[in-house]
DNA sequence: GCACTCGATGTCAGACACTGACATCACTAG
DNA sequence: CTAGTGATGTCAGTGTCTGACATCGAGTGC
């Protein structure tokens, strides 16, 4: 066995996680969550960039598998299909029951600084759609509005999911919430 | 002749935003801005909540701005139409030259806490429209799908007025960006 | 087995953002 | 003239985040 217990940064999430749901986001101590993992304030913030950020550490894994579903998706397909089928794939990250992104999701609401960190984590979710649209050949301004209408989408999809009471899964949402936007956006 | 002189707020606006040009964001303390003000620190937030608000003051008049054009556009027109005049609306606010607003964004756009920031404001922007939308008997879904279309259109018009080289007008850009919207969205 | 490096962690000091409580002082209403 | 108001100053304190250096177990080469 090693001089310290492995999974320190596992076991940072979990216990902020808790935390925050506990107490609040504000109302919690990065020194506190520390403690409680077993470990000192210093440590946190070598596996973490700031206080926020523990929250957020799935964010690259979700964003690589839509990236990777994009690259993968059908020549064929329009900009904004395959970047509908890209955040699609979210499932694969997300998993089929809401529960888990639930709570998560309830403590990233009731904090404007989470809010904020998580805005900005869309916001790269976008940049990298754009990026492989770009890729597939979509002109630069297309590349940028297809990727943000197919977040926007992805956004309202997965907020239905968490709040749906039927069960209906996360990629029936998204379909559904497409649908929608292709209406608000159809020309009079 | 008062006590303190008077205009203490943009004084604070100004210093700070020539402060944050000539050294970056992280490289200015409250401290620095408010002794260049003639001020304390504590004075510096007692008038904005953080070192970052001081560069986002007048985003309120612009939200206001655009939920008045909202509200005055005809009945007749759809959701993402009336959204769209509303946010073109933000010339108004904005003015005709893209000079100054180009150097706010250049600041904001070299800080990623500048940019978090930034986005939340925009998301404010989208839950007002969205609101708006309501008002005007548009469903929820649609209200907020084209919401937050008609921000992101108005974000690719602003970024493209202010680098554009050929002196485009704001509200042509956003007009334009609108078109590529509609094709982007267009069923295949 | 020994020296040596490496990686994760601990320790410590400090800068800076932000807050609460209380004091000050010109101005103003009565 | 006096009491009250509002913007500011002063001060002490908490919490986030960083840099520099120390520690110690585990592997590595010899």
């Amino acid at each position: 066995m090693g001089r310290w217990v492995p999974g320190a940064r596992g076991r940072l999430q979990r216990v902020a996680f808790e935390l925050f749901a506990e107490r609040g986001f504000e109302q919690t101590t990065v020194a506190e969550i520390a403690a409680r993992a077993g470990l000192t304030e210093r440590t946190f913030f070598r596996h973490f960039a700031d206080k926020r950020e523990v929250l957020f550490a799935g964010q690259d894994e979700l964003t690589a598998q839509v990236v990777g579903a994009l690259a993968a998706a059908p020549a064929e397909l329009s900009a904004l299909d395959a970047a509908a089928i890209a955040v699609e794939a979210s499932t694969e990250v997300l998993g089929d029951r809401p529960d888990g992104p639930r709570a998560r999701q309830t403590v990233i609401d009731a904090h404007p600084e989470l809010r904020e960190r998580e805005l900005i984590k869309m916001e790269g979710l976008v940049a990298a759609i754009a990026d492989g649209l770009r890729d597939r050949g979509v002109p630069a301004g297309a590349a940028a509005l297809a990727a943000s209408s197919a977040v926007a989408v992805f956004r309202m999809g997965f907020e239905r999911w968490i709040t749906a009471e039927d069960g209906a899964m996360l990629d029936a949402c998204i379909r559904q919430a497409l649908v929608e936007l292709r209406q608000v956006a159809a020309a009079p």
